[in-house]
DNA sequence: ATCCCAGACAACACGAGTGC
DNA sequence: GCACTCGTGTTGTCTGGGAT
């Protein structure tokens, strides 16, 4: 057969597909021997195959130090570009079925924190199983880092949540905003003040989430540009329970209007003049694959904050 | 010209053993 | 504990020859 100028012959017996495979794998533990768990093959199969590919491709992918790899700068490479095709290889059915207008089965995996969960996805999911509920959704109840390492391993199809920064592996699409609130009991000296001031609040005893979360840095760095002192005399774990104790009079708390339904007996008293809106928006892995149920899942979220 | 079948061969998978 | 090498069995693909 005459070959095609200058055209590289593909044998169509390297199965490429699978060299990739075990090496986005590999990519995404660290590690040959769970890659090979998680495909269901043996330990030396999965380094064959990397071998195969790096002896093909004339380069080194992995940095073999002891017991752990490290992708290799090519290896970076090689990850970017072949991640996407070997997700969308294996979603290959699940796509083909969305793209004949058939989305009636798979699974949408999202992380998110808690006050996400309760606050801002329950209208979305809502549509969501009522439009596919073939579907079965699995929301990750995370933190902000947790549910990071979850979009870089894979293991979530996308975030939802509140960004500070954004790393440079992934996107963020703002898509709500909510203001900052100082929320006291009913009978609080600050309950009753016409306007107020950073310096007001140092007085009195703080309830905010856990340290390492994000409001808390946010309250750390704003009360620091305002040479300001504050004071934390509770820490608690999500909105439900800070605003509980607020009412109860344990302190003061200062939030973001999500988590106000208007029911709860606290007085609320805005701080936009010193406290950033907080947006909520979807976290996305740069180069992921989006599944159709994903991709449907975006669509219903955007419409619902529109 | 097309289809079917059998033999040859390449690629792949695995377990066992070895080395770091 | 993890990755690599080696030997061996299995699977998939190609090819050539015979039948239709």
């Amino acid at each position: 057969m005459a070959d095609m100028a200058g055209t590289p012959q593909i044998h169509y017996k390297q199965n490429r597909l699978k060299q990739l495979r075990a090496f986005c794998h590999a990519a995404q533990t660290g590690s040959i021997s769970e890659a090979a768990d998680r495909l269901y093959l043996s330990q030396p199969t999965v380094s064959l195959q990397i071998q195969a590919l790096e002896r093909e491709l004339e380069t080194v992918l992995f940095e073999r130090r002891g017991p752990k790899i490290k992708l290799t700068p090519e290896g970076e490479t090689l990850y970017k570009l072949s991640q996407p095709l070997v997700e969308g290889m294996d979603k290959l059915q699940e796509t083909f079925a969305a793209s004949c207008g058939k989305l009636e089965s798979g699974e949408l995996n999202i992380a998110a924190g808690e006050s996400t969960i309760l606050y801002i996805l329950p209208e979305p999911i809502r549509l969501f199983a009522e439009r596919y509920p073939g579907i079965r959704v699995k929301l990750h109840n995370v933190t902000g880092r947790d549910g990071m390492a979850m979009l870089r391993a894979d293991e979530t199809d996308l975030a939802i949540g509140s960004m500070l920064e954004i790393p440079d592996d992934v996107t963020y699409q703002p898509v709500v905003n909510y203001a900052p609130v100082l929320i006291t009991p009913l009978d609080h000296p600050l309950a009753k003040k016409e306007s107020i001031q950073l310096h007001d609040i140092s007085p009195y005893g703080l309830i905010l989430p856990p340290h390492h979360l994000s409001t808390w840095r946010m309250v750390d760095l704003v009360f620091k540009q305002y040479n300001a002192n504050y004071n934390v005399t509770l820490e608690a774990g999500g909105w439900e329970v800070i605003k509980k104790y607020v009412e109860i009079g344990l302190g003061i708390s200062i939030v973001t209007d999500v988590c106000l339904t208007g029911e709860e007996q606290i007085a609320t008293i805005p701080l936009g003049e010193y406290f950033p809106d907080r947006s909520y928006g979807i976290v996305l892995r740069r180069g992921k694959f989006l599944s159709p149920q994903a991709k449907r899942f975006l669509e219903i979220v955007k419409e619902v904050f529109e």
